[in-house]
DNA sequence: TCGATATAATTAGGCAGCTAACTAAGTATC
DNA sequence: GATACTTAGTTAGCTGCCTAATTATATCGA
């Protein structure tokens, strides 16, 4: 990053970094062939307590297109991670659960993620992320809000 | 994001929600075909005034795989964007530079991100960008060190 | 000098994200 | 009720990123 560049430019590349760095720790705990998109599927079931999701309810739960998550969800499906089934209520839709290794699998991962995150906390001072939280907060929303 | 995750979860999906808001908002701008990606390593010749580099340099500047960079530059090449010849003095290396229209693009995609840059300092504050800059430069320099 | 090791780049294969274009099904309007 | 519009999902094709394995060239050491 050159001295002369915009330093709205900066944090837009030291966040790029970040977030390169935050996945593939992530990644690399994974049991193979799991990714970071699959067990935030996998966690967003438990966390919120929902038996069953629509493909486009996930899809904009995590602000991503509904082609990705087909994609995502077949993955899923062939590792037999989730069921989806036919929604009986409307016939253009379908209703994605949990399997039992559905479940298995997120409590797997959590486990082996908690070591990433330890290191984390070790790490880092607690005031820089107390600091960071509601800046970046802020700033997604402020962001969010100019798409339109 | 539930409230009991840990506050440095928080601020890693924060941090990729915005990553992800900012790289659509510049991919949307640049000229059809132009990614991000190639607009770094035409901007990266000409800031750092370099005439040729390896593609193994340009490669750990960026901090991505080697076979990634060989994907971009040959992407590159076949738009005319660099010049890619042996290198001379070592016959396992490449030389890769900058053509005219790759000079031109270079221009052309500045211009363009003009607009959503100019968007953004007229919508986050500068005393919010200026908070968090150091602070994610800190972060990031803490995280590049934990890959030890 | 020759063999072992290291480095540069590529190829093959995989996941995630996107847009564009398509099918099927529900809804609304005339 | 027939037509038009909207919504859910998929398919096709693209980019970017990755790891593993391969090829070719350098370099180092015995």
């Amino acid at each position: 990053m050159s001295d002369t560049d915009p330093l709205a430019f900066k944090v837009l590349n030291e966040i790029g970094i970040i977030d390169q760095l935050a996945t593939s720790a992530f990644t690399d705990v994974l049991p193979r062939g799991m990714s970071v998109a699959q067990f935030t599927v996998l966690n967003h079931f438990v966390r919120l307590g929902h038996t069953s999701r629509s493909p486009t309810q996930l899809a904009s739960a995590f602000q991503i297109s509904r082609p990705t998550m087909t994609n995502t969800l077949a993955r899923m499906e062939r590792a037999g991670l989730v069921k989806i089934a036919p929604d009986p209520e409307d016939g253009r839709s379908k209703r994605v659960a949990l399997t039992a290794a559905g479940h298995t699998m997120r409590e797997d991962c959590l486990a082996r993620l908690s070591g990433p995150l330890a290191a984390m906390q070790a790490h880092v001072p607690a005031d820089l992320i107390a600091e960071l939280a509601p800046r970046l907060a802020r700033l997604r929303e402020i962001m969010d809000q100019m798409r339109d």
